[in-house]
DNA sequence: AATGAATGAGATTTCATTCAT
DNA sequence: GATGAATGAAATCTCATTCAT
């Protein structure tokens, strides 16, 4: 409130930085709970302010879940654009670098905990469903596609339906993303497996299944002496 | 309903029927909207009853989802157990049946829609998770595990951590699943794929990965005349 | 369902029984849990017919109230007209017979119940309550200032004013009927005491109270022998 | 509604008189009509504030009830209790005014009311039986019980069964408190009495019937000098 | 006459949103 | 800006009453 304020003045910290609170309240609480089921005083209270606040930042319910997925996926896809035209070396090396580049850095993180909400949310929000469409899936789909282009051109790869095969590529990552915040995350028993592991397994037997000439079966092998076999 | 029927057969006593009605239209409902976001009565007035109608039959919309699930996927399991011990030929070609069957009983049907609404509510209703694990998932995994372990044991195919690969072939079905009731049922544009086209090239190259011997080409390109590379 | 039904064809007897039966059931729930918090298939059930039967014998839950309260007040005073014509005696000792006499055969009988309803009800339906003046309440004290007067004008009672000194003797007796149905019913301790003995008593201490030459204590005392004091 | 005053003052905010202003609207809608017969936002209407409100304060009908009854009760009798200890003269003149100070403290009081409730609703909730019994009824009890003893032990009083001679005092007590609040509120005619005058020729009667020594008639006529004999 | 499935108005309660302070 | 008391539309669920069988 002083002109010369100290190094971290909470209010003014504060203030600059509710919105970015905000948003990640209401991303943790629509992932856990679902958008309909979270009450917007919960994601006030998680955020640490009262809910008149969360109405200063944005406008309703409806517009705060937008933000959220916006803000958190709009610039995903920007960054992995530069490797594959800078890569050089074998189709299925990119090809294993961009899934487990995905994972790491999205289906593995907060953010992978949106693509729960938009599942259950496209068919209540079409616009949000064509901005997923537009900024999310089309342009990770656009860079599968030029790697499996790329492979199929230098004939390291057997010529398959586009479309189809990179929704089979696609397909256990998101499906891990989801597992994560679903059933991965309720405390009941019964199942156990490393999504981690799944991703490697997943990656191994693409690439091995891909391939016009089949690689040695290090590939497939690869990382997967974390753990052995059960 | 041949001659004189009045205009609307208001009040007709169909105790036999009401519950299989009330069932499917609160399936469909809940695959659409969600749970939360499905109002009792616009289950009643799908299934062609009053609001009142429903409660007679379930004494609570949670109840109502319970009941839901239970009948839709109550014997799913059952009859695939029978496959895997009589089956005699190669391991691939069991697997491959296996999850061809999965999709077509399931996957491809209204029942798969519960999986959209199990991945939204599982953390909202503890019990039906565990429900789900036990009757569903569990027996579906172990029919996978046996079958691979067959595999395995009979040279066929490459040693690998069963629970993760059981995911990783698993994954992609569910996932189609959710697809067809999330994205592919809302009219935007911009991602064109054949699901079935999907399931059939995922198992394709899931088994070419898992051959120790990798099989010829053959089997990687079953059925995908279909379509041409896009 | 023959023609020479044998003695007693329940079928047929039912029939006859029925609004009878149903009026018993109204009143025994209406009692116990108040007339707007009893469901009229309660009310059915415990008669031991179907809601729908309920309907044929009474167009209304209110209709049904009224006919409870008919029923089982319409000829109360009827019967103790006599008595004070016919009575020869100290005027105490008709006062006394009056008043134990009303608790023999309303206070302490179901239809001592039906108080607790009028005094819920009353401001409800004023109908019922200008009902209740009329068939109950006006007769009753007539027969009581008949009775005092005749105790006044004999010299045995002091000159009070009737209508307060009714209700002074009237008090305990209604009050001991709705204490049976309410706190004397439920099953929570904390104090004891017998209903019949607090109308001796009462009856005691009114009479000697009454009296100009207080009699001597024999009367106050009669029948409290059956307990001793506490 | 002075000078300026816009015409309604919605969303005043009054946290503070709230509580009391909603209790005070629900006990009188309850003696009114019922507890079962009272719908939450006609307490809401009367408190002067929206249905919505009311459940910020109370979380159910049924806590408002346990609210108000304990809100009206709960420090009654606490104030009684001196009055014993302290007396000096006469039994008959404690027992006098204990009769006479419940009378005009609580009887004639909006907290009459609440006896007509308990009645009610007893069967219904019996906690709040239990609690009032304890905090209500017991207390009350006791005080009369102690002047009671104190007047056999000072050889005043006739030996009498305690609880049952309690009963006998309190009752008409307790009636006429229910008799204003129910057949005594409903503009219906036919029965005329003034019930203060009732409680002054109760207990004119009762210490004249309890006394071993019966005094002079002056005490049966004290202040009955406010209306002549009807 | 008897039944009980069906109805829908209405009761309780919740919660997104507003607005006086 | 920030707060949280207040609002009221809307959701869940109940139950008196109707009516086809």
């Amino acid at each position: 409130m002083s002109k010369a304020s100290p190094a971290t003045p909470t209010r003014q910290r504060r203030k600059e930085a509710r919105p970015q609170e905000l948003l990640d309240a209401a991303l943790s609480l629509f992932v856990e709970k679902g958008f309909a089921a979270t009450r917007s005083d919960e994601v006030a209270v998680r955020a640490g302010v009262s809910k008149g606040t969360l109405y200063l930042y944005y406008p309703s319910k409806e517009e705060l879940l937008k933000a959220v997925i916006h803000q958190n996926l709009g610039g995903v896809i920007a960054e992995g654009a530069g490797m594959v035209d800078q890569f050089e070396g074998p189709s299925a090396a990119l090809l294993g670098m961009l899934m487990r580049t995905w994972w790491e850095r999205v289906g593995s993180t907060p953010a992978g905990g949106i693509h729960k909400i938009m599942m259950s949310e496209v068919r209540n929000f079409p616009e949000i469903a064509q901005f997923y469409r537009d900024e999310v899936i089309r342009p990770a789909a656009d860079l599968l596609a030029r790697t499996l282009r790329r492979g199929v051109e230098r004939g390291e790869f057997r010529a398959l339906p586009y479309e189809e095969t990179i929704q089979a590529l696609i397909a256990p990552l998101i499906f891990m993303a989801l597992h994560k915040n679903s059933f991965g995350a309720c405390p009941c028993e019964g199942i156990d497996f490393d999504p981690d592991r799944v991703i490697d397994i997943h990656i191994a037997l693409m690439l091995h299944g891909l391939l016009v000439t089949p690689a040695t079966d290090k590939a497939a092998t690869r990382k997967s002496k974390k753990k052995d076999v059960s």
